[in-house]
DNA sequence: TTTTATCGTGTTACAATATAACACATCGAT
DNA sequence: ATCGATGTGTTATATTGTAACACGATAAAA
């Protein structure tokens, strides 16, 4: 789980220094790619980057604009979304299904369930911790007699800043 | 919660009444709508019956093929979502984000948030009760600050049937 | 050192999902 | 009878994602 964090909540702090962020998430995929004997591109570096330029998730379509900002050429679809597969694959990223958008991961170091708030005001996303779900998820195990291999959450409410805000 | 379910687990036997499913299905929808003073058109009641037809999500534009069925004229896929929305705004059906897909709510007498088993061998979804997991969800509330007002669950796996079949 | 195999990228075209905008029709309430 | 609200038809287009094939770099095998 991510330090870095506002200490009344999981959240980030609107104002938390998110070089932190970037950088220690570069860190962390470059040790992953050693360890899994893959590559960090110079693409799926650049990507990786700007899909952690907030903590808000981002459209591959956004990316693409995005990795053109300064550059002669835009990069055509199918090489964002083979960085973003990759990125996925060995789970620097993961995928919002609700907003169709990427986010970083918090804690790329092992596997796990996508657990995540989403504030529908900002778009801010916060991944959380699935443990306190884990005896929820037993017993619907047992219950319904599925084999569960994949868990995705995604909660949508306000997040503390924007509740402020909106008082 | 459906009836007609499987005495083992809260999945739909294959070989279950399907059609009492449907009929229910569709007396359910005309008494909502007749309590929230809404109109169940014949596009809306057919798309409704359409989802219906399996206890698999359905995406947008295979409903347009199966409207268009017998039919001289295809809708326009504005014909399709507009039915979508009204039944999606009634509660009458969810959208199952990870597949762009759509399937009929099990209860839709009563807002409440949308927990789904989904089997990724053969598509059948069976939403479950989102009780076993509220006091998780509201510790988690407490520790995060967020106002949570949606919950969106996918679990994927493989459903009994499927095991069985793959032993 | 050449050869070869693997992996990553470039490029073009296209598929799949979803919406905007405007015209028209229906139907109940004033 | 008219008006306003609601539902549908129609055309065009936006957004998200893939298939298929060519090219290039790199590193291991011959």
């Amino acid at each position: 789980m991510p330090s870095n964090l506002d200490a009344q909540s999981i959240a980030p702090h609107p104002d938390h220094d998110h070089q932190a962020c970037i950088d220690s998430a570069l860190t962390a995929a470059r040790e992953l790619c050693r360890e899994k004997q893959q590559k960090l591109t110079k693409t799926r570096e650049k990507v990786l980057q700007l899909i952690w330029g907030s903590h808000r998730p981002i459209g591959a379509y956004s990316l693409m604009d995005a990795l053109a900002e300064g550059e002669q050429k835009r990069v055509a679809p199918p090489t964002v979304y083979r960085a973003l597969d990759f990125l996925l694959e060995l789970g620097l990223i993961h995928r919002i299904n609700s907003l169709n958008a990427y986010i970083g991961c918090q804690d790329p170091s092992h596997e796990h369930h996508c657990y995540f708030l989403i504030c529908t005001s900002c778009n801010l996303a916060v991944e959380t911790d699935p443990g306190p779900f884990q005896s929820a998820v037993g017993q619907l195990k047992q219950e319904s007699g599925f084999e569960i291999r994949q868990q995705n959450m995604e909660f949508n409410g306000l997040c503390p800043h924007c509740q402020e805000q909106s008082e």
